[in-house]
RNA sequence: AGGGCUAUCGCCAAGCGGUAAGGCACAGCACUUUGACUGCUGCAUUCGCUGGUUCGAAUCCAGCUAGCCCUGCCA
């Protein structure tokens, strides 16, 4: 990360316009339409236009796209709202609906139409996808195209009165029903809609459409670089007919990225409601998810999810990004950021013979070995502790260096101990492991220098805390993908295990709602904002430690 | 098939005529009071393919091939 690193295509298209004197500042926008909750794809977007505004000492506006009310709804403009905040991009008190300009639009489409270039259509819906013609055929003349300046202004302004139905009049931009590009071919630029908007309320029954609607949008806030995903690309010579037919004196540029997708996780909008309908899942933010509020949920930062954005780049290739790279951003910014404690997740007791019955003491234990301001903490030790199941074996294979009889192992920042055996129930379940203490390791070292292979983590049983924990792996099957072949969802039964009866030391006993850990040789935790309780705190795995309990064949 | 765009390591991605950056993943070694972290090492004689121009091409030209997007009164 320095100074050296290269620019990606859009910035250098910027340094170009700022060189050439077509714009002298920057001024970007993030324009969603109310209509769903914002994911990870969007971050990039959000974090992209605000990083530039940002880079290039410029401005970022907030700015949602409602121009059709009818798949619109306010619930999504707060969410949408928060999770922009919440990431971090500030548009300070540029916050703009598209509506509002809705005055502005109408006035521009009558400027169109003086100029010749709009006209009012009767053609249906059906009949104007026929007149467009094919991907390989021309289209044809619309028979409306005739009228005069004038009678497109009266029944514009009728459309505007609300003489018509939906669907019977549109307005069309006169361009050229010949172009190669289908978007050029008279494209429909308002339509009739008596619909209640959840800004405007009543006061319109035409709306403008997207590609009309826009560029004004832009050229209203004196957007420069209007930054936008591939698939407009074929929207862009129409975008720069109605800036330049508008005669707007500095017209913004619209310029394609490509999207960010992720392998394996679920982001169509009708796949996730069909997982909350069917329970599936808690809700738009549960956190196997990957809506921001989902990651937000699970605990991630704001700044993983920003490394995140920045390690996969920007370019027009489209591209499938690993989730092992956004795990590694988010244990790359907790490493250093979360406390490590001790929490055992599948307990089995743990009694020392040779430590004296009733007694506890104190042992001190340093907080992050790799960030000293987060200090240390006292813990309790005592003749019956919690280990992991996992961390004992009564046949050892090769190279386990953890809990076997007659092994020596280190109970980290404690003593070493040896384990002497175990004890089972009528099952053959493990119930409690022993071991003796060497006295003399007080603080994990022993005097006379000899070393142990194993360190492994506990909790002393009487002061320790209980908790649920909740594992998540990705929610769909690795080598199949999200979605089988028939297109329906490939869920992975495994996506959620819940561990009940872990034990924590005491250390957590305060903690709150989003508060990060990195459990010892766990991986990193946060407690869960919904589920948590005064009684019981809930964690939510944010991602596991790398291989720490692969085993070597 | 008409138009637009894209093709560089398993996944991202620099490179813009001078002889293939970097990150993730992976592997090995070292270190370690987390089998984590950290450190070191390895990982594209080759840039979708085929020709051409050039002393020299991933970079220029031509022709192919593959993938994505476009026929909403959605955005």
């Amino acid at each position: 990360m320095s100074e050296a690193e290269s620019k990606n295509f859009i910035e250098v298209m910027i340094d170009k316009d700022l060189a050439e004197g077509v714009y002298d500042t920057v001024h970007t926008r993030f324009p969603p339409e109310p209509n769903g909750y914002l994911h990870i794809g969007h971050a990039k977007s959000i974090l992209l236009n605000y990083g530039l505004a940002q880079e290039y000492n410029g401005k970022f506006n907030m700015r949602f796209d409602d121009t059709n009310p009818t798949k619109e709804d306010l619930e999504f403009v707060e969410s949408i709202k928060e999770d922009i905040q919440w990431l971090g991009a500030d548009w300070e008190d540029r916050l703009f609906f598209a509506s509002d300009y809705f005055g502005q639009m109408y006035e521009a489409a009558v400027k169109l139409i003086r100029k010749g270039k709009a006209y009012v259509s009767d053609l249906t819906a059906e009949q104007i996808r026929e007149y467009r013609g094919s991907l390989t055929e021309p289209g044809k003349e619309d028979p409306s195209s005739g009228r005069t300046v004038e009678e497109n202004l009266r029944l514009f302004q009728e459309m505007k009165d609300g003489k018509y139905a939906d669907g019977e009049k549109v307005l069309r931009a006169r361009i050229d029903m010949t172009s190669p590009n289908i978007n050029m071919r008279d494209p429909v630029i308002y339509r009739v809609a008596h619909i209640t908007h959840h800004n405007t309320g009543d006061q319109w029954c035409i709306y403008p459409m997207y590609d009309f609607a826009h560029p004004i949008e832009d050229a209203i806030e004196g957007i420069t670089h209007s930054i936008c995903t591939l698939e407009f690309e074929d929207h862009r010579p129409l975008y720069d007919w109605v800036v330049r037919e508008l005669e707007y004196p500095h017209p913004p540029r619209q310029i394609e990225f490509a999207k960010l997708y992720l392998k394996n996780v679920v982001t169509g909008k009708r796949y996730i409601k069909k997982l909350v309908q069917e329970g599936i899942v808690d809700g738009w933010d549960d956190p196997r998810l990957v809506s921001i509020a989902a990651l937000r949920r699970r605990g991630f930062t704001p700044e993983s999810i920003k490394m995140f954005v920045e390690l996969c780049g920007v370019s027009k290739a489209n591209s499938v990004a690993d989730y092992a790279a956004l795990e590694y951003c988010i244990r790359e910014d907790l490493k250093a950021k979360a406390p490590r404690y001790m929490a055992i997740l599948d307990p089995v007791k743990l009694i020392i013979d040779n430590y004296p019955e009733g007694q506890t003491e104190m042992l001190s234990a340093v907080n992050n070995p790799e960030n000293e301001e987060l200090g240390s903490r006292e813990i309790p030790f005592g003749r019956e502790l919690y280990i992991e199941r996992e961390d004992f074996m009564e046949e050892p294979p090769r190279k386990y260096f953890r809990m076997f009889p007659g092994n020596e192992v280190r109970l980290m920042n404690a003593y070493f101990v040896t384990c002497t055996g175990c004890v089972k129930d009528a099952d053959g379940r493990i119930t409690e492991v022993h071991c003796t203490y060497d006295p003399a390791s007080r603080g994990g070292n022993s005097p006379d220098g000899r070393k142990v292979k194993g360190t492994i983590h506990w909790v002393e049983a009487s002061s320790s805390v209980p908790a649920q924990v909740r594992l998540y792996e990705n929610i769909i099957d690795e080598e199949k993908g999200v979605y089988n072949e028939d297109g329906s969802l490939n869920l992975n039964p495994n996506s959620l295990t819940v561990m009940e009866d872990c034990r924590l030391e005491p250390a957590f006993a305060g903690a709150k709602p989003y508060d990060r850990f990195q459990f010892v040789r766990q991986g990193f935790f946060s407690v869960d904002p919904r589920d948590s309780s005064e009684e019981k705190l809930v964690f939510n795995r944010i991602v596991s430690l790398k291989s720490s309990f692969v085993l070597p064949k």
